[in-house]
DNA sequence: TTTGTCTGCTTGTCTGACAACCCGTCTTAA
DNA sequence: TTAAGACGGGTTGTCAGACAAGCAGACAAA
């Protein structure tokens, strides 16, 4: 108590190469850099910002870890800027998911909640081009379906498609760094096609009573369905950690 | 068409240093390596790796960004096993902010939508000492008010009292993750007592209706002070971009 | 037109070097 | 006795130089 302690603030002791990153990615914000522009090679950016090569590749580590340049294998062309921080988002939420920081009945609560909300803005909002969109993963899945392939991608592909047609950039990311979750989940338990189909049958209603604007139908559905997915993946919860 | 393009997966041309960086990961993953334990020094990581300096230094820039560890500066011993994984899902979603791919309208109507489904589960699940937190909270807010000083911090970590409460740690981690960006836009913006007094008085009014298990009322409480504090950030909104 | 070869440049990695710096130890002075 | 200051070993941050692997475009050959 008594005692004030964010009066002084830590000297900021930042390391060169988080100086370099940190400036790359300012230009990028103002524009200065777009998706697309190469930058320099790793000896010119050296030159450039006067420092030594091993500075730059941390740098570029650091960028390129947060999502915002593409560094090319050996022999071609400079970096690029690219814009990833979606993936790389996603696959944090992952590495908090193995950490133990979440488990399988919050994640469900969660998804469950929010894929909700998601619902009622895509009943609102949804176009047609959309809704082919969503008839055409169905059709796809069933497609591999019919050649006996278990259709993980495309279902998982079926939700982001309902968080994009929300069109709330937050759902989006969200959705997407969740079923990232869910997309490692489902490769470490075995495939069983005939809870795919169970999976299919369910997203061809949910689409359904999306077209009918029957939202409190699909919510039911949806509901119904994130129930089975979570009762399937359970067994992974308590058969992991083997270790002694 | 008829050409299938997924048939040929590229091979896999790891480098180095991606493979160090996720070795030790897994050992984080499986336990061996625990929040605090302490990582031999670069050199001797290099030796027992059997790589050079440099390349470990890449993998540890790796572990770094993404959460894992906590390289000391000069001098000190080692790097440290740490969870810092949450701070870096936030840096993250702020810059995705920063990258124009969230606007204010999309995050407040997010934010809604959430931090409603928060409030149904705290209202099921809150404990006595959670709202004594908040009690506190509120308090300290004021106590600054009366010194004249705007509680930001105080503001902000209400909200995450909030999706704590939930029990639920994806609320948390998205709450968190919302809530850095509205920090970072209340910087840019101006102090205005006043608002903050409006601010703290709809807490307070919130944690109330928790209090008295009253959902619907809290909701539209919450409901009503997201649209004021989306309104007072608006300015900004428009106001960026003072590039040519 | 396609295929093979060559050249230059870039990335990935290693080695060696050194200043700045932290921490525990030892010395010294109060 | 104890507290302040000096010392030394070990560690990180950064630089410089080196070289193999690999790509891209030019050019030659089939």
């Amino acid at each position: 108590m008594g005692t004030p302690q964010n009066l002084f603030e830590p000297v900021k002791n930042r390391r060169i190469f988080e100086e370099v990153s940190s400036r790359i990615k300012e230009l990028i914000f103002d524009g200065a850099l777009k998706v697309g522009d190469k930058l320099p090679s790793e000896t010119q950016l050296a030159q450039q910002f006067g420092v030594g090569r091993q500075t730059i590749r941390e740098a570029l580590r650091l960028l390129e870890s947060s999502g915002f340049i593409d560094v090319n294998r050996r022999g071609s062309a400079g970096p690029v800027i690219k814009d990833t921080i979606l993936k790389k988002v996603s696959a944090l939420f992952l590495d908090s998911f193995r950490m133990k920081k979440i488990d399988l009945a919050q994640l469900t609560l969660a998804r469950l909640e929010i894929e909700k909300n998601v619902l009622r803005y895509v009943c609102e909002n949804i176009t047609e081009s959309e809704i082919r969109q969503l008839r055409k993963n169905i059709a796809q899945s069933r497609q591999k379906l019919a050649k006996e392939i278990i259709p993980t991608e495309e279902n998982i592909v079926f939700h982001k498609l309902l968080a994009a047609a929300s069109k709330n950039q937050v759902f989006v990311i969200v959705v997407e760094s969740l079923m990232a979750i869910v997309a490692d989940s489902l490769t470490r338990i075995g495939p069983d096609l005939k809870t795919s189909h169970n999976v299919v049958a369910y997203h061809d209603r949910i689409l359904q009573a999306i077209v009918d604007r029957d939202l409190e139908k699909a919510a039911d559905l949806l509901e119904s369905h994130l129930l089975e997915v979570k009762s399937r993946l359970q067994p992974l919860e308590s058969a992991e950690d083997p270790v002694a």
